[in-house]
DNA sequence: AAGGGGCACAACCGCCGCTGC
DNA sequence: TGCAGCGGCGGTTGTGCCCCT
């Protein structure tokens, strides 16, 4: 462990300390006290710089170290001082005695920061992770993209509001997304079910679909025809060759029409025609279709019984509610506390950080509130919302950590 | 049994702020 | 007031160990 022996510039030595240089090291500073670690090393007959003298003391050699693996009420506490102090490692370290800052930032960049990540809370705000974030505007992008498809299909609902979000959103379709479309199916599937496609047996209720896809806000006669395009993106990602694997294939085959309920009634294969049938826009990509939706006319949702089963719900952040007021570094019994995931915190919370990354006395997290998330409150369009989405220069990462949410259990975890 | 990858942690580096001259 | 020295702090690196394949 450390590093090779070497030496500087000067001769000083550098690299690990060997037994007989602690003993020297100790010996001096019990008679003598460190005083001047500057002019330690001669005196203590050490060839080494003051510095690397005081680290090895105060790090390693003082007496009233405490060595050993840390206990979880240090952890607790650890995580609560950080929420409140953030990197002030020596600030940490003075509230627990024996422990050194070293030591802890070690043990915060190895351990800790992974395990509040696998909670879906992000280590350096202490609130639900960004992406999470991200996540509770899914439903208003995917019907961001639905609608792209929808004026893919009709050129002739386009007008000049829409033809900017056509293209923007065309742009956002193109085949390297294809495979994020995927991935935010497949995302969705999870969230929705809380299980996968190969071990569900549920089907999901008409309701709990339009909530899925956020289109609760939309006109209950035009949510089937959406939700129609919903299904016709899936057909359409097939068709493009991006093979929708088991999830996502299990999702669109999950809303086979025949088995979409309403609260109180089931929908007839006229909902979705298209569906079980060979379609004939599925010979063709979506773009230019314009002779579907057979359905349209005929689909009608029973909008006088829409029950809200909002599924978003289940992913409310709420979920990381912390009952107490306050992350008082002497409360060492809970989590520290978590603020708002409400998309408008979205951006605050990058140029938060990104303050913080500049300057560390920012990084500290004022108690705020506990904010559920609410979808219906989200960004204020979807268009807004996609277009954040691909318009931001830190998309990729969004992705990146999205695919490793998406690949571990946290979601489903949030779900139960 | 061997190799590779991840983890743990000691140690170094560079910057900042305080203090004394 | 400005400057230099020093201590302290946070970030990063490098290496041995361990576990898994």
């Amino acid at each position: 462990m450390g590093r090779p022996p070497s030496s500087d510039e000067n001769g000083l030595k550098k690299g690990p300390w060997t037994p007989e240089e602690d003993e020297k090291l100790v010996d001096y500073i019990r008679r003598h006290g460190h005083g001047s670690w500057r002019a330690l090393p001669k005196l203590a007959g050490l060839n080494r710089c003051g510095k690397s003298c005081r680290l090895r003391w105060t790090n390693y050699l003082r007496p009233d170290i405490k060595r050993g693996k840390f206990s979880e009420e240090e952890e607790k506490l650890i995580i609560n001082l950080h929420a409140v102090l953030g990197n002030k490692w020596s600030t940490i370290a003075g509230h627990l005695p024996g422990r050194t800052d070293n030591e802890i930032k070690n043990l915060w960049n190895t351990h800790l920061k992974k395990k509040l990540l696998q909670m879906g809370i992000d280590p350096v705000t202490h609130r639900p992770r960004t992406d999470l974030n991200i996540l509770s505007n899914l439903p208003q992008l995917i019907a961001a993209a639905n609608f792209a498809s929808t004026f893919l299909s009709h050129p002739t609902m386009w007008d000049t509001t829409t033809t900017a979000a056509h293209s923007t959103l065309t742009a956002a379709l193109q085949p390297p997304d294809a495979a994020k479309i995927q991935l935010l199916h497949h995302i969705l599937q999870v969230l929705g079910t809380g299980t996968t496609p190969s071990t569900s047996t549920s089907t999901p209720t008409m309701e709990a679909m339009l909530n899925l896809l956020g289109l609760s806000s939309i006109s209950p006669d035009h949510q089937p025809y959406i939700l129609d395009e919903y299904l016709r993106l899936v057909e359409h990602s097939r068709m493009q060759g991006y093979s929708i694997n088991g999830p996502v294939g299990g999702f669109a085959s999950q809303i086979n029409p025949t088995h979409i309920q309403t609260s109180s009634t089931t929908t007839t294969t006229s909902t979705f025609p298209n569906i079980e049938a060979p379609r004939h826009h599925h010979q063709q990509p979506v773009s230019m279709d314009n002779s579907t939706y057979p359905s349209i006319s005929s689909s009608k949702l029973d909008s006088t019984n829409h029950k809200n089963t909002n599924i978003m719900s289940m992913v409310d952040i709420s979920g990381y509610k912390s009952t107490n007021s306050s992350a008082s570094p002497t409360n060492c019994d809970q989590l520290p506390l978590l603020v708002s995931a409400s998309p408008d915190d979205h951006h605050h919370d990058m140029i938060s950080s990104s303050v913080a990354n500049k300057n560390p006395s920012n990084k500290a997290n004022p108690n705020h509130d506990i904010i559920s998330s609410n979808p219906s409150s989200a960004t204020s369009t979807t268009f807004e919302a996609w277009g954040d989405l691909i318009d931001d220069e830190t998309t990729d990462s969004y992705w990146k950590d999205i695919m490793d949410l998406a690949s571990s259990q946290t979601l489903v975890n949030l779900v139960d």
